[in-house]
DNA sequence: GTTCCGATGCTT
DNA sequence: AGCATCGGAACG
């Protein structure tokens, strides 16, 4: 299991390093391929750029705790606080490959809202650290820089200048990796 | 193969 | 009003 200093780090870092770590949920748990790193409040895509409201609240909280929110009246999404000295900062997990309690097909992982509903992740996981059985990061795969893709993140074209930032990290090539196939 | 659109509810 | 999405319908 990861520590929780672990994610007390720069935003980037980690969702850098949260490639080829299983995201473990009770006995389902699956090998991380795809994440988005959204940095403080000058960062125009993340939630933190309004600062601190009710939903985002744990963003500018201590590093290791889940913040889970509803997208689009209908997926939930999960995301891991992660930062050093930043105001806040916080990982999205857009893909995992089904590693345990799950159907051995990689679609059922591939996007956020679709690990969140393989792995039974929802809003009741909202704030919580992931330093218990039920809830945690470990390593598992170690991931070679030259498999590791830096990309735009998805869905944020509203965002600026801060649109195009190379903030999206995929193990390349990789089945579960959200999108469409190459 | 691609593009378009509705679902659905919470946030600012 | 708009959104850190998804799946199915419509189209070529």
């Amino acid at each position: 299991m990861l520590p929780l200093a672990w994610y007390a780090r720069e935003t980037d870092v980690v969702a850098r390093a949260l490639l080829g770590c299983a995201l473990v949920h009770g006995d389902r748990a699956g090998i991380i391929v795809e994440t988005e790193a959204y940095l403080g409040p000058e960062d125009l895509a993340s939630h933190a750029r309004f600062g601190r409201t009710a939903r985002n609240a744990v963003m500018f909280d201590a590093p290791g705790v889940s913040y889970v929110y509803l997208c689009y009246g209908v997926h939930e999404m999960f995301n891991i606080v992660a930062r050093r000295k930043a105001e806040a900062g916080a990982v999205l997990v857009r893909a995992v490959a089904p590693l345990a309690g799950l159907p051995d097909d990689a679609r059922v992982g591939r996007g956020p809202g679709k690990l969140t509903r393989a792995l039974g992740l929802s809003r009741a996981q909202h704030g919580r650290t992931l330093d218990r059985d039920e809830l945690f990061v470990a390593a598992h795969t170690r991931v070679r820089a030259r498999d590791v893709v830096c990309s735009a993140r998805v869905g944020v074209d509203y965002a600026g200048p801060w649109a195009a930032r190379p903030l999206r990290f995929t193990i390349a090539g990789h089945p579960a990796v959200s999108g469409k196939r190459p």
